[in-house]
DNA sequence: TACTCGTGGTC
DNA sequence: TGACCAAGAGT
């Protein structure tokens, strides 16, 4: 075992949080979904929305059963709602193509929908214990640091971050699971993008960037950050709409909601176009009801 | 490759 | 206060 998977192991036994997901007995299906669900949203976030899925579809039959509105409708206020159309297509996809369990080969995960190169990774290693570098936004961050002794990492993951991180796993499945667990926690709290915590940190006496001065991270580039009257907003005006009524919506109800109304139909349309929405009449939409498996 | 896609907390 | 950003995926 490299020094650095060790020492972050030793860590991680000590000041791991305590995430619903981590217990050892979780399903590899309620893994996915806590991946899927953290991907771009803080874990704090995630918590009760993950456990209110478990309790409503400990298995992916139960998910998939139900029409996507319903899975829409739990998503709550997480972001992104297509991670939540895609969980439920996912659902349907391991119901049609795998019995109803989660694939544990690499190939068969990417293959699922809403789950890329990080997740299936995640999947993987977290739930399957397989020796898989899983290579996110604070592993590349707390690698670039401590190996590289750069102050972040650069734009998009590479094979190099893959071969870099793969480097530092121990030689077995579950050590290595271990090893990309304690990496990830210690990007999460300790070597954090903005007030890294070099007092706490565990790698700190091995780590190439606080031996060299800690540089400064590069600004961040200046592409417009502003929420407020984007269409991303107006989408998620319009889709509250929908979650909070139990039946169809009518062209008015979302002119209540959102005055502009050339941005209104814009975002209206993109929904549409990502199936979170669908024309039920000619001026009423709704939540997609389907597909369910079968009607018992 | 670069862009799009939500939401709410932080400093 | 507002810019920044938090376990990416899909196109």
């Amino acid at each position: 075992m490299t020094a650095l998977a060790r020492l972050a192991t030793g860590w991680y036994a000590r000041h791991a949080r305590d995430l619903p997901w981590r217990t050892p007995d979780v399903s590899a299906w309620a893994v996915l979904v806590s991946e899927v669900m953290l991907q771009q949203t803080p874990v704090t976030r995630v918590v009760p929305v993950w456990r209110e899925w478990m309790a409503r579809w400990p298995t992916p039959g139960g998910l998939s059963a139900e029409p996507a509105a319903e899975a829409i409708r739990a998503w709550g206020r997480l972001g992104y709602p297509r991670r939540a159309l895609r969980l439920h297509e996912c659902a349907g996809t391991l119901m049609a193509a795998h019995g109803g369990r989660v694939p544990r080969s690499l190939p068969q995960l990417l293959a699922l929908p809403g789950v890329g190169d990080y997740t299936a990774r995640a999947v993987a290693a977290f739930a399957y214990r397989q020796r898989h570098p899983v290579v996110d936004t604070n592993v590349r961050r707390l690698v670039a640091r401590c190996v590289a002794g750069r102050a972040d990492a650069g734009p998009a993951t590479t094979a190099a971050d893959l071969a870099a991180t793969a480097a530092l796993l121990p030689a077995s499945g579950p050590a290595a699971a271990r090893a990309s667990a304690a990496f990830m926690e210690l990007g999460a709290v300790v070597c954090t993008a903005r007030a890294p915590r070099c007092e706490a940190c565990p790698l700190a006496t091995r780590c190439a960037w606080r031996a060299s001065g800690r540089s400064l991270p590069a600004l961040p580039s200046r592409r417009p950050q502003r929420y407020e009257g984007t269409d991303r907003h107006v989408r998620g005006v319009l889709l509250a709409v929908f979650r909070q009524a139990s039946g169809p919506v009518t062209r008015a109800a979302l002119a209540r909601a959102w005055a502009s109304e050339a941005q209104r139909e814009r975002a209206l349309a993109s929904l549409v176009a990502d199936g979170l929405v669908h024309a039920v009449g000619d001026d009423t939409y709704a939540l997609p009801t389907g597909p369910t498996l079968h009607a018992i």
